[in-house]
DNA sequence: TGTACATCAGTGAACGCGCGTTCACTGATGTAC
DNA sequence: TGTACATCAGTGAACGCGCGTTCACTGATGTAC
């Protein structure tokens, strides 16, 4: 590898460098001084790019938005065009297991800037996802109706809290407690399948 | 109020005020020294009652579930026998929004200490809750069904992710892009009514 | 009831650490002519 | 193609800060007799 005073391609670097930090060794690691380490420049390099650490962060958790969207979409084109709900919850446990320092980091409203336009753009691309597309019967997503907003946000609870109990080990700490010996993959398929019941 | 060498009773006062700290400044700003500073005394004391931060953590996470508990057997009271889980909806939401700092703490699995008896404990009596009690089917808590499991770990995971959501306010965030003036209440009602439909 | 003494809880000074940030600098790159 | 110069990206030393932890101490409490 040539050693060149520059860089070249730092700022890319660094948010290369602070996932590997965030995956190997937790968010509370992750500060500008570890990533400009990690990516092997002086401490001071990160804040040419970077104002500030929640700047780093917010960058990181759009590039985290961005896969996050491509798993949905991926998933839903496998679950097949009558069960994108199915696929979108595959995509996103599955996201959320594959990475969750990062899935953690995309959720921790302190740590992040909202107004970074680059985060809320990701952001907002990710969410439109979790309404299903227009069914032909009139309705579309420019204006769904509140039952129908009601259903992809209890949809939206139901997988976010099981990626965050999941990756956090809570789920299958209660599980096991409550029934020795069960396989939490069975658990995870049994959830997704079984669904809530309407408060009646 | 009188001002003697010894507090008397230094070990309580530092789990709320360290609770004041975390619902006024947040997770990141309470440290021993910031506990110490609140309940005003010098900055070495509260090594003689919590040997690290995460003692003191795990500790105040486990007066949250406590308290969780209470909130939920409450409600659940409130709803009656026959609509259980719509109780522990309730009480679970109004819970986390009622002390939405300490909730957060209770699932940051990174800075508690869950072999800490106390913690464990109160998590535990906290968690039995989630299971409906016996249906007089001949079914018990002791050894619940998958389905049974499923059921409950489904709701649990469905009331977790919309508490998470909506203290971080991701939920309104997301549900007013798509439908603009909706209001909270009424989007969380909506939720809790529809449930999620079984994958077919 | 009184005295001696051990134990306990909180103090305050000191330590080393990693952090973000500033600043004058230096080396590389790009542009004008 | 060559030279001069401006701009840019990264360096390394220095700063002040708050943190956890240690340690000899001091003042209050409890116990033995």
């Amino acid at each position: 590898m040539t050693q060149t005073y520059h860089h070249g391609a730092l700022r890319e670097a660094l948010i290369v460098a602070a996932e590997t930090i965030l995956e190997r060794d937790g968010i509370a690691a992750l500060t500008l001084r570890a990533a400009a380490r990690e990516a092997g420049v002086s401490h001071a390099a990160p804040s040419h790019h970077f104002g500030s650490l929640s700047g780093l962060l917010s960058e990181l958790a759009a590039s985290g938005f961005v896969r996050l969207r491509q798993h949905l979409v991926d998933a839903v084109g496998v679950a097949g065009p009558d069960r994108y709900m199915a696929g979108l919850s595959r995509g996103y446990v599955a996201f959320a297991r594959s990475s969750p320092g990062l899935f953690r980091l995309m959720f921790r409203s302190e740590q992040l800037d909202w107004s970074n336009p680059v985060l809320s753009a990701a952001g907002g691309a990710t969410f439109t996802m979790l309404l299903p597309p227009s069914s032909g019967d009139g309705t579309d997503k420019a204006s769904p109706t509140l039952s129908l907003l009601g259903n992809a946000m209890a949809h939206w609870s139901m997988v976010h809290g099981l990626a965050t109990l999941l990756i956090d080990g809570r789920l299958s700490a209660v599980a096991n407690e409550m029934s020795r010996g069960l396989s939490v993959e069975d658990l995870v398929k049994e959830i997704l399948r079984s669904g809530v019941p309407p408060a009646h």
